[in-house]
DNA sequence: CGCTCCATTGACCTTCGTCAAGTTCGGTGG
DNA sequence: CCACCGAACTTGACGAAGGTCAATGGAGCG
């Protein structure tokens, strides 16, 4: 890798907290790797010899069961990082939804690297207990929603955290966006089938809460509406 | 605090890197506290003033909703930590399940410690990994695994972990055990109700795969069965 | 002995899953 | 530019799993 102190997620991922030598010595260890969309970079079960930043691309991160059934435990997006340090297994799978790029570490140099760089485990510290929180959230949304919370929520929550990734300037939620998942992907997101989630957009659709222009793209017509219809906590 | 090198979870607490004087240190910052069973140790939405370690005892971590209708996201027991770090606003409550024992620091003071004390936050960064994988197993239980499946996991999870936390010496999982939970909160663990789970109870007592003394204890007659049902990944 | 609190069981109903057509969109080739 | 094709999505009819409501059971305690 040659300069990361151009890399466009700089100040928001794992490494912003490292000072320039440091950023340079932990830049030797990685690569930049293009992934295409529908690849998966490993899968659960598998050793976990590598872990990465997410550079550009949106991922989703699942487990799954025996007999098929598919669980998407986590959804990442540029700057975020993926991979599980310090542990033997990789407890789930990490495919992408969109062509993506990688800043990708073997993930034993990664260990030992932040081993000896607190300030880099302490973003990483920081980084896991939000994505407990969120883990939390959703623990919630599965357990307790119906049908018609969760798909609100899920608009919401994409609303908010594409709007965060820096495609646009304000950093704000966006009220037209672009879904990285498939009818059947938001089912396995939110514990539904592709039929209920298409039955609950169309619903939201003749309600004017939202407008979908196309397949893939979400208006936001009524945000208070979709906020009461998910029932935020 | 007088001292933690006498305290039984010294070897399995998050304490458990630091040396005799570092673990002076932060003894000094924290008191032990007792805690009676139902008791709420912090709020959902409250301001984070303290976290904890657990010496003694279970508790739940839960989430609910404007309307009441809450999920259990979490089971802490013996040496687990509880409380949300590096945070503003707890996004849960923790409540005692038993009586229980708790080792209290003020969230401030253990945040400037943990950031001078590398140590500790490594540590604290395993088990948030850990919590974080656990959440992601139950992520997949929450959306995939119909009620047979979930009341059979949360047997295996209960007996092992309540294996785990010392009060054997072999810490291997136990076929007989006592449940800290009642029925309902068994129902906001599992995204169940608790007629329905109460059904399951039944049904795997009928199909003589496990033995219920009274309530709250449970003898697993058969754990290979109980594995199958659960549909373990 | 009887009261209270859980837990269990039963009957019924709602929500969501299943199965099976349609329909639309986007891409490809004529 | 239009016709066609296939995949993804939508819609409908039906059924099953689990929720709801209500009655019953039973253990612990005054």
């Amino acid at each position: 890798m040659k300069d990361c102190s151009q890399c466009i997620v700089r100040n928001r991922a794992i490494c912003s907290g490292l000072d320039i030598h440091e950023l340079d010595l932990l830049g030797r260890q990685g690569r930049k790797q293009k992934i295409a969309k529908g690849q998966t970079v490993f899968w659960e079960g598998d050793d976990v010899v590598v872990v990465a930043n997410v550079i550009e691309g949106v991922l989703k991160v699942s487990m799954s069961m025996s007999d098929g059934r598919e669980q998407i435990v986590g959804i990442v997006f540029s700057s975020d990082f993926i991979g599980r340090p310090f542990g033997q297994q990789s407890p789930y799978s990490v495919t992408a939804l969109t062509d993506a790029e990688l800043c990708i570490f073997s993930r034993s140099t990664f260990d030992s690297f932040a081993r000896q760089h607190p300030e880099l485990e302490h973003k990483l510290l920081r980084r896991t207990l939000t994505e407990l929180d969120r883990a939390h959230e959703w623990m919630l949304l599965l357990g307790k929603k119906s049908a018609t919370e969760r798909v609100a929520t899920l608009l919401l929550e994409m609303s908010v955290r594409l709007g965060e990734t820096g495609c646009t300037v304000d950093n704000g939620a966006l009220d037209t966006f672009e879904l990285p998942l498939d009818r059947q992907q938001i089912g396995d997101v939110l514990g539904l089938t592709i039929e209920t989630v298409s039955r609950q957009f169309s619903k939201l659709k003749a309600d004017g809460v939202i407008h979908l222009p196309d397949r893939r793209t979400v208006s936001i017509l009524n945000r208070a509406r979709l906020q009461d219809i998910s029932a935020a906590a």
